[in-house]
DNA sequence: AATACATTTCGTCATATGGCGAATTGACGG
DNA sequence: CCGTCAATTCGCCATATGACGAAATGTATT
């Protein structure tokens, strides 16, 4: 029950899910998601720990910059399953869309090979 | 995004995820659900106000009694969705499955045509 | 070792949430 | 038209949550 409270809890805040969506297409460095969400840094970095914490994103280190990515389909799979259903039933919501086009703007501007943001 | 995340707080409290998983055998009259999670009457009343806004659960009037039970799978695709997810996540889960037993022990002892148990 | 930068942790504040009891509403049955 | 009972709404309180900035941590780079 607390796996799944934790999974629950961790998707009832826009922003998270927000980040967890924008996730989709890949790996992102803290320093991006900040700037996407638009908050302050610690507040990212919370929010982050919460979706970690129930097990919906894993991390990686390099060098200064950490960068996160959704769960493994195999190391969580309830995790992987209600991510496919926020997929499914946020492809179409305005917000969603809007942070993916931007995202990709974004994405084009840069090279892929470290964070180049920051 | 407004409907998923009423879904989603709907489903960050515990109580209200007993609730669910015990519909899952049928509906329930209010004052059942009340004895079973030993809540205070508005405490579940709001609970259960919570779920139906976030069309996780319908409800029946029979009399003087409200009976709750899950959403029809054709009114709300994304509610039943979760509700599997729920279910299958949470089926080993000894809170949930001590709810059901202390439940068919319940429902045994009453009639099924209305609420005797008031 | 000292500085610079990305990220996290900590402390604080405002608001949201979950709990209860009291008061209200709605539906019988006298 | 009352009294009764089930359920809900309301008002209140304690705790949880999300936001921020300041301070701490970790990792290069000089």
């Amino acid at each position: 029950m607390r796996k799944i409270l934790n999974i629950t809890k961790a998707l009832s805040d826009e922003n998270r899910i927000r980040a967890l969506m924008m996730l989709q297409g890949g790996e992102m460095c803290v320093c991006n998601i900040i700037e996407m969400l638009d908050l302050a840094p610690s507040t990212v970095s919370k929010h982050m720990s919460i979706l970690k914490q129930a097990d919906l994103v894993e991390t990686r280190r390099d060098g200064k910059w950490t960068y996160y990515r959704l769960s493994d389909v195999d190391s969580n799979p309830a995790a992987t399953e209600i991510i496919q259903w926020l997929l499914s039933n946020l492809e179409k919501d305005s917000m969603v869309r809007k942070d993916k086009t931007r995202l990709n703007k974004y994405k084009s501007k840069t090279s892929t090979a470290s964070c180049k943001n920051c």
